[in-house]
Parts: C-alpha cells; sequence; structure tokens
DNA sequence: AACAAAACTGGACCCTGGTCCGCTTAGGAT
DNA sequence: ATCCTAAGCGGACCAGGGTCCAGTTTTGTT
C-alpha cells in the first residue's frame, strides 16, 4: 500500500534551493526509499525552518497568500530576512514548502497508490484521475497555489512540475505510443495550471464538474479513445 | 484583401492602460475601421510616447529584452519615469507596445487575409496555420515576448491573449460543434505559449519541425480529424 | 489675449524581492 | 574541556517596479 516508487526529483522537489544544485542525472523514474525531509541540517537549522514554516502558514491564514511578504515572515519567526532565503531559495520556494504535505500525499497516490489514481489501471483512466485530482487540490488550495506560481523561467524546471510532467508523459507513451508524448504532457498539463483554473473558475465562473468533463474529453480526444 | 473585420479589443490592445477602463461588452467580433494607435493625445503626450518606442526599441537592440529596465528608458528618452508608467501601464504594456507593429499584422492575417490563415479555408486548416504562425512568432522575437509574458493574474486577461483565444475558440467551435470550446481553446493556446515555445526550443532543444508537427497532430486530435 | 480646465510631467518616494558579508555558533575532533 | 571549522545568521544594502502629487503645459473658450 505505500509507494515503492518514487519519482525523479521527489526529494529534490521538497529541499531547499542551493541554487547551483543540479541533480547529477535525469532519469525517468528513480526508486528510492522515503527522502528524509531535512538530511543534515543543523539543530538550530531546524529549528528555523520549522518557525518560519510554522510563520507563514499563521501569515497565511490571517492575510492569505498574497499578503505573505517575505520580511513579515522574517519578522514573525523572529529570524533574520537573510535566513528565509536561505532556506527556501526564493518566495516561491517558501510557497511552496507550505504546499509540500499535501503535493507528497498526491505523489504517493498517483506514484504508488491504489488504481485508478495509481498503477493497475489503464493509462487513460489513469490519466482521467489524475487530472480530476489536480483539479480538485487546484481548487481547494487556489490562493496558496497561485501565490506558488513560479516566474516564468522557471515555469516548466521546478521539480515538482517535471515530476508531473514526466509521469502525464509516462502515461501518454502508454496510452499513445506513436504520438509525441512530450508535447502532448506539456498540453494537457497547461490545462491543469492553477492560474487557468483559477481563471475558469472565478472570472470565467465555470463551474468545477465543467472543468471534470472538459478534462476527460479532452484526454479522450487526446489519446483517441472513448 | 484589407482585413473587413476587426475582433474585440482589437483598439483596446494596442491603447494605453488608464487602469480601470473596461471596455463597455464583450461582443464576440466587432466590425470596426481601422482604430487609431493615438485616439486623441495631446501633442507633446504623443511625443514623448514616440520617444519612449524609440529608446526602449534602442535598449531591447544593445542590452536585450531583459536589461530594459523602466528607469533606463525614461532616461534614455530624456523623459520622467512617472510618464513611462502613465502612457505604458507596465512595463508588460510598454514590451507589448513594442511588439504592436508585428502583432497587428499578425491579427490582420487571421481575421482578414488570404486562406488558410485568413477566412476561406475550412477551420481545422485555419487552426493549423494559426499556430504555425504563432510559433513562427514566438521564435522569431523571442527574447521580446518572454520579456512581454504578463504577470500571471493577467495572463488569461490580456487583451491581445482574449483575441487569440477568442479567434480559436470561434473556429474550434465550427470544427466541433459538440465540444467545450472554450475550454480546448485555452488547451490549444496553451501550448503555443511563447513561454512554453521557448522552453521546448532552448533548454529541451526540440527542433522547430517537431514542434510544428506536434502542434498538428494536436489539431488533428483535438479536433478528431486526420 | 486672457483664462480656466484638463491633461500631462517628473522625480521623490515606497515596497518588496533578493544579495552580501562580517559575525556567531553548533558540534565533531583531540 | 578546548579548539577548529563549516554551517548558519541577520540586517544593511541594492535594484527595479510602481505610486503620488505639486507644479507645468496644452488647448479650447470667451
Amino acid at each position: 500500500m505505500f509507494p515503492v516508487l518514487y519519482a525523479v526529483f521527489m526529494s529534490a522537489a521538497l529541499q531547499p534551493f542551493p541554487k547551483s544544485q543540479q541533480p547529477p542525472a535525469q532519469p525517468e523514474l528513480l526508486q528510492l526509499g522515503p527522502a528524509e525531509d531535512e538530511p543534515c541540517l543543523r539543530a538550530d537549522a531546524a529549528r528555523n525552518r520549522a518557525r518560519l514554516l510554522e510563520a507563514a502558514a499563521r501569515l497565511v491564514a490571517e492575510h492569505g497568500a498574497a499578503g505573505v511578504t517575505m520580511e513579515a515572515v522574517a519578522a514573525a519567526a523572529e529570524v533574520g530576512k537573510g535566513t528565509v532565503f536561505r532556506r527556501f531559495g526564493d518566495r516561491t520556494g517558501l510557497l511552496t514548502a507550505l504546499l509540500d504535505h499535501s503535493e507528497k500525499k498526491f505523489q504517493a497516490a498517483f506514484l504508488g497508490g491504489p488504481p485508478p489514481l495509481g498503477p493497475g489501471a489503464p493509462p487513460v483512466e489513469r490519466l482521467r484521475a489524475f487530472g480530476r485530482e489536480l483539479l480538485r487540490r487546484s481548487v481547494d488550495e487556489m490562493d496558496l497555489q497561485l501565490a506558488a506560481e513560479p516566474s516564468p523561467e522557471r515555469r516548466f524546471s521546478v521539480p515538482v512540475r517535471r515530476l508531473h510532467h514526466n509521469h502525464v508523459a509516462l502515461l501518454l507513451r502508454q496510452a499513445v505510443p506513436d504520438a509525441d508524448s512530450e508535447f502532448l504532457a506539456h498540453t494537457l498539463m497547461g490545462s491543469l495550471n492553477p492560474v487557468l483554473i483559477h481563471h475558469l473558475t472565478g472570472p470565467c465562473g465555470l463551474p468545477m464538474e465543467r472543468l471534470e468533463k472538459a478534462w476527460c474529453d479532452l484526454v479522450a480526444r487526446v489519446t483517441r479513445t472513448g
């Protein structure tokens, strides 16, 4: 029942960003034990990290994600501004860390959980489930997801996104071996982007069911099924 | 031969941003005479606008779009910083204005030019042509396109994008009347996003032909043709 | 020509993300 | 217990986007 596969960047996705650190290679999927959240942080550093996350969470709850400024977080955690940046790299990193728990659960579910999200179901069905779940999460954690949207340059290189992308590409390759799964995966992931979902459910007022239906239809068309 | 249809926001897309200005309604397409670039600008304002655009263009040529700072532009145009913002709203607005000429030509082409891009060809063929052209433009004007990428909040509300979106949605409605063209249009537009194209052609190193092929294949799948 | 209203100007100012670097401290080695 | 060193710290500092408003210029009116 516990996930047996952890995908590439699984751990990197949840670590701080020592800027120049690059994963040595890009294997498609890696088998890993459950990665340590905090591999070898000094005691004080670990404590500060926790305080920062707690402070950030409190601020989000109080003022919404948009009002979470790095200085405010530092102040609330009674820590220097530099510490925040060293630990989380940048604002996006901090916000991402707040979404970490939910993300991990999601990853466990689609990598090793029960079908249809996890392995065992046919790929098309897994794709449908994957989208449904991502939609649900986008709505649930909307403001954080929006605030955590990476800058354009990083939009496609953020580890979490790459992992999702690789997963979708893998399923596509199984479902439609003759297609350009790389490109199609980007297309599919694009329609699940939190910013788009927010635009559609917010300003455009589309109801959730319509999105789910549209997603399933999209999957059907792209895979030429249904 | 000259475009007879100008789409909604055609003029708004090319105007400065008096922040609170909203187009009164959202008709799908509007018939308009060629909109004045500068409807009723005071003489000095018009002159400053021209100087700013010229200065910005020069800076882009010299230092690349990334290095174009608002203050630098103001200085180069020998104008106050405030003037830049009043005229163009924000950085994105300024950069967008630089792309204006090319954009107008493109709009004229797909709204009223010769087939397959313009009216006359079957919708699926027009979609293929539309994507090809957008891809070409993305590559040609890459750095400007990237620098002009709007902030997430505006990504889907920027007039130019809405226009493109509406066009694609219209074609989709013709090609697949039973589908959710609104959503599918977002999907298609997402795969033509300059940021994605840059990611694919740059870091990922995909050749242009592959993208064109993938685009055509995507259109075929989405419209269940081919 | 004189005047008033509207439009425009520009630079001082604020905010926030992000960097830097000299100082401090944890914690392993001796 | 002491020392040494790498890791960590934090606040001063910077840059760049965006706002504001007191003063200036344009332009239409009488």
